[in-house]
DNA sequence: AATGAATGAGACTTCATTCAT
DNA sequence: AATGAATGAAGTCTCATTCAT
């Protein structure tokens, strides 16, 4: 009766409970926190009831696990971006920019449960999606701290948040667009990086 | 035979759905969609549940009707900035922006409905939220249009969202933030200013 | 001050009331009691609430008046019928019957009140309904009585009541029949005579 | 995986739902459709609010299954007393309507879920009450074209609903009567079986 | 580790009726 | 006579969560 925890099973459970949280990131980039209900997320993974609140303590919680599996998919990301971009900072900056917006293009589910659809809900969760923005935000203050010639008594933290918000709202309304609509994602991330280093003082052409 | 319907009665009528109209702007902004409740609402503005849905269809309505009464508030406070800014048009945008921020952050309630609040919720929200936004949009990428010098080949459309994604995070931030931590709202709206500004080729000092 | 109540006034009145009446049988006949709103019953006659309740108690009160309405509306058509039919009581059954039938299938919205809706709702409708549906019972048997060597050792109430269903049920299934598939009023009435003269021992050709 | 559902949970499920069921009968046929509440069969048959909506879809659904049951219990009883009668289509035809009197006299619930209740409610209970009906006056149509002699010239659809209308009006006013004026549901029975016997060209003691 | 029947608080909404004008 | 704004009781239904199996 005393089973063991074989890495075999181990590995099943990790799956289970992996199945249930994409299954619950496609539905609350689809449908919303409120309107995707517990029975849906169980439904679509082929999972159970009983299953879901193993894995998971309640609905607020996949949600926060499915914001925290997103910011570290981001980070993931962009951190690959920057590293192929090289050694140059604007480089990277560049990189990083395009490399957020492409990923998120490519990743809708995942976008709309970070963009749209983590605003208004509990406190737990505002935190959650607000660690991740303000992370994003150091990522770029600490970058912009490192150029400090180029916006001479700029409060940097001010200039962060619009660095991310110029990329949200941006992606927001590509991804609200009718696909027909869109201009290629590529294009997108590239005028948003132009908007973005030219607001910090970089002329289209400086390295 | 219709005599009975006296322009003092009317004014009561208007002023009952407006008290309405207001708890439910407060409540939104505080509370946000879900966690409002219709009876809330009611009690808040010392109404009965049935004058609730003698003015307004479902909670849907008030919602719409909110987020109409605040598109059309900021697209008054922004004409009002505008035409004091005088006639130049970098003035003008200078005033745009500051307009718009010393406006929501004077309307804690109202900048967290439109900006916070108004996401994720049913598509016809969306829609009335998307045609405000996309108002400001177009009337950013208007004046960008009247200086096409100043960032030749950009396209118009992405740099107005980025524009408008700046001013709304930052803001979001702010409203998020303690009262005690926050930059006075003055601050804010120059930095922001100073950043889409120069996002679009304006040089500190020029005009 | 003190008006007199003038002839002319009267009749207004009389009419106003009607033309709610009238509505209210409209209403109740394609909807049902409880489809059929106050509110409803206001705007498609053309009136207003405060004069519905003002006369009539409630909404229960229209229904009664309609009911009542149409019971005596029938027992003049029956009337008719039967005095036009001459002396002999075959005759006059059989003119009864296909004046019954006639009259309903051209007023259908009386018909579904008196057939279909007046069923299962308050203890004072089902009263009245069952007073219209007693009085024509005891019509039949009355004239049942009148003709004794018909059918001897019958109990009368029950063969008044089959008489009566009779009519009901294949008027009933004739009305939810699409107009297409009816048969003309005229046959459907000579069939049901038939039915019931037989039933009394009433045979084909005998008069 | 699924070797959690035991025989004994789904026959512990089935009970639940007919216990549900039966409560509803109960009260529809007591109370009529609209004063019938959701609370009051959940009360009644000591369940609870979410396993009523975990059995039924809504009100009318439970409606509906009322309806549906009925109709089988009916058409169970109709045939076992139709062969208990022997093979003379005539003294089948009496122990139909026999059996369906006694039946419904038996159960008086349903006897006016069927004929009082069902009447007046949505297009979706219409038409099931519709087709049981149907069924029935199928059967007796039937039957009448069987012994084509005995009417010449009937429109056997219009005396099939005559037949049928002469059963439940004489039934409903038989259950609407106190019990004490009651006469025994026997001769109730028989007195319609000659009615509708006669009414087809059947002679009293002719087989 | 897994299942899904069962629960009930609480949300939204309707509508008959009243009453100040 | 007439109006229609205002009321709130009461109904239907959803869904996160628990727990016996």
């Amino acid at each position: 009766m005393a089973y063991h925890t074989t890495p075999k099973m181990a590995k099943r459970k990790e799956a289970h409970r992996a199945r249930i949280l994409h299954a619950a990131i496609h539905l609350f980039g689809k449908l919303g926190y409120h309107a995707t209900t517990v029975p849906r997320i169980v439904r679509q993974s082929g999972s159970s009831i009983g299953a879901f609140y193993f894995y998971f303590r309640n609905k607020e919680d996949v949600f926060a696990a499915a914001l925290e599996a997103i910011g570290e998919q981001i980070a993931a990301a962009l951190n690959k971006a920057i590293v192929a971009a090289g050694d140059s900072t604007l480089a990277q900056m560049r990189a990083a920019v395009k490399g957020l917006v492409i990923y998120l293009s490519q990743h809708p589910a995942e976008a709309r449960v970070l963009i749209v659809e983590s605003s208004g809900l509990t406190s737990r969760l505002a935190n959650i999606r607000r660690s991740i923005i303000a992370s994003h935000c150091r990522s770029v203050e600490r970058v912009l701290a490192s150029i400090p010639h180029l916006s001479p008594g700029a409060n940097l933290k001010v200039a962060a948040s619009c660095w991310v918000g110029a990329v949200h709202e941006s992606l927001y309304q590509w991804l609200e667009a009718p696909q027909e609509k869109r201009i290629p994602a590529e294009s997108l991330a590239a005028e948003i990086a132009r908007f973005n280093l030219q607001a910090i003082g970089v002329r289209e052409g400086t390295l």
